[in-house]
DNA sequence: CGATAGACATTTGTATACAATACCGTCAAC
DNA sequence: GTTGACGGTATTGTATACAAATGTCTATCG
């Protein structure tokens, strides 16, 4: 029901470079040609030039000069900064939250807390509904901030993967938190506490960036520990 | 030297469409269909639809439903928006340039300081060039940043119209406090203070956002007056 | 008189052909 | 041996024709 039907054929596009781009089976660095991606994706050239315009602007592909196109090779820099720039604004998008959100979204908020936790405390964990869940629910702030601006900028900072990649090195007891994190901002919002909302959402992505981090160096010790 | 030769036909439109709907030739919430774009621009739709796709991201552009192209229209809410984030971002690329800035972007920020401080000075204050100053003050600081991200998203959230209409709305002693910060910003960025660079870039943005407002109330006031 | 279905006009979406440009290898001259 | 110019090839850029979808107007039926 999220992904669902994009009939125009720049939105398929867009999708298939994107899962081609972010599943690694695209080397970093390596170069695109548009004639390729359409193939790739089944389309012609110029949806696929829509498709690349907006990966482009994601920073998800780079054009060299200004004319060929490669496959973007994030540095760790980028990463930090990608979470500097996730806690500063969905820190502002929880603030605008608390004082726009409507009871509804309150309800609808606790409804994926309930399916979130129940994924988190089954054994093991349901990461992939771990997942799913805490998109909505971020989805649902964004929704709530009421920010046009916020709306464009901030999706394109929230790479699924890094998402993805976190949350599967996560630790039981680093889930649960996270699960509690969700908690308290529905009580923030509740309490409509733009500060309290804001607080909880800062230290909420900075818990995911270390966590982010430490796979990082556990990833390094495991090909280490392979050579 | 700047601004100089887009040759591509997308980037032609991209200007002309651009300055189109910015100048208020084109009243906001008026439709534009691709063709009347590719008219004024003098362009096949091809390119007017790749430069439509870079200002919807801007949001100067906006689809209804999931078709039609209309021009934008702001709220005040979307202004005070604009400013927030920018205070932030811009804060934040401050902070970041005081840490990675060059000796010679340095030196570069400098004699750009001294031609706006004489255009500031001057009687009248020449607002052309401290407008265009200004942009390459900021322009140097973004590049010191060292962020692509910043460097893809801050540009989107500063319209040049708005700076504009903040400027020539400037007294003479607020003009004076703008350059006094630029000046305050360098010395930050000298001692390679982050914070007082934040510090200082936050209050900047912030006062032109008050300057903004006044003059959003100077307009009112005059458009009572003529009736 | 109001609502609704269907035809028609308008607008956007896609494919393809062709033009312009950038890249790269080769060859020649110094 | 190195550098620079030339030309072929690969790739992107643009225009146009056509298809699909959307909105609008009108006529007819309840």
């Amino acid at each position: 029901m999220e992904k669902a039907a994009s009939q125009r054929a720049s939105d398929v596009a867009y999708d298939k470079i994107r899962q081609f781009v972010l599943s690694g089976t695209a080397e970093p660095g390596e170069q695109l040609t548009e004639e390729q991606l359409a193939r790739i994706s089944g389309v012609s050239r110029t949806p696929v030039r829509e498709a690349v315009r907006r990966l482009e602007n994601e920073l998800l592909i780079v054009r060299s000069g200004s004319k060929r196109l490669f496959v973007a090779d994030w540095s760790a820099d980028d990463i930090d900064e990608m979470f500097i720039l996730r806690g500063m604004l969905e820190g502002h998008a929880a603030s605008r939250a608390a004082r726009n959100i409507t009871e509804q979204m309150l309800e609808e908020l606790a409804t994926v807390s309930d399916v979130l936790d129940a994924a988190v405390q089954a054994s093991p964990p349901d990461i992939a509904a771990f997942l799913a869940q805490n998109r909505r629910f971020h989805d649902i702030i964004l929704e709530a901030a009421r920010s046009p601006r916020l709306s464009a900028i901030l999706p394109t900072l929230i790479e699924q993967p890094v998402v993805s990649r976190t949350a599967q090195q996560y630790r039981v007891d680093e889930l649960l938190q996270s699960a509690r994190d969700h908690r308290e901002l529905i009580a923030a919002f509740a309490a409509r506490d733009a500060h309290w909302a804001r607080a909880v959402m800062t230290s909420h992505i900075r818990r995911a960036f270390h966590a982010f981090s430490i796979t990082a160096v556990r990833r390094k010790e495991q090909r280490r520990a392979n050579d």
